[in-house]
DNA sequence: GACCAGGCACATC
DNA sequence: GATGTGCATGGT
């Protein structure tokens, strides 16, 4: 434990304890999922795979075969229902045509090769992706968000300008490559960002409100 | 009623 | 290449 962000992983390990992401959900549950939560809370999303559920969809080839705007209507209190529903269509697509609906088949193909296809899918982003590869496929990638970038330029650990490989690098070279260690990291980061770092700090009682720079946490208009 | 939530694609300059 | 905007429901 001598890097930052070590000590910042144990600090909210301790103050917040493990948080089970996405727990008893199968990897296509998590892909799902990973689609439905973009921009959006947990909670609308579990409504919608509930829907999912009720209807023994959650499996690639039988959710792919549902027409886009059934689909729709099951994922709407995900909120941008349209747009998702596309999206997921767009990577069921994927799954079904290049993997017959095989998740095992799909993660055993090497990790940089399966992200560029997933990349390739038009809704899936860095961040989509990647929690894919680490919450679906049990991957060793670290997953980039919103509030991954705000804790960590608000304290100056790295230039604001950071982009999302930039950060992402930062993390991997400097932690141990462990697929438990990554899925919890980022499930406290954004943890501690939904309580203390949202457009107006509260830094008061955050675990890592000593750690903060002189003069408080930087660009707070975030 | 404003603001926010575990992004992304696309338009415009 | 940088910046702005649409997408939409549900909780605080």
């Amino acid at each position: 434990m001598n890097n930052v962000l070590e000590e910042v992983y144990r600090r909210l390990l301790a103050a917040y304890g493990p948080q089970h992401w996405w727990p008893g959900q199968s990897p296509f549950e998590v892909i799902v999922g990973a689609i439905l939560v973009q921009n959006t809370s947990w909670k609308n999303v579990e409504r919608a795979i509930t829907n999912l559920r009720q209807r023994d969809l959650l499996e690639p080839h039988a959710l792919f075969d549902v027409p886009l705007e059934e689909l729709s209507e099951l994922i709407r209190p995900a909120g941008y229902y349209r747009i998702k529903a596309r999206r997921l269509s767009n990577l069921l697509r994927l799954i079904v045509e290049s993997y017959d609906g095989d998740l095992r088949a799909m993660f055993a193909v090497d990790i940089p090769t399966l992200r560029e296809a997933l990349l390739g899918v038009s809704g899936v982003g860095p961040e989509t992706a990647d929690s894919i590869l680490l919450y679906a496929g049990d991957l060793p990638v670290f997953v980039i968000d919103t509030y991954t970038h705000r804790v960590m330029a608000r304290h100056g650990w790295v230039e604001p300008e950071i982009d999302y490989h930039g950060l992402q690098e930062f993390f991997e070279l400097h932690l141990a490559e462990d697929v438990k260690l990554y899925n919890e990291y980022h499930s406290l980061l954004v943890r501690v960002g939904h309580r203390h770092c949202r457009k107006t700090p509260k830094c008061d009682d955050c675990p890592l409100a000593d750690l903060l720079p002189e003069g408080g946490p930087l660009e707070p208009e975030w």
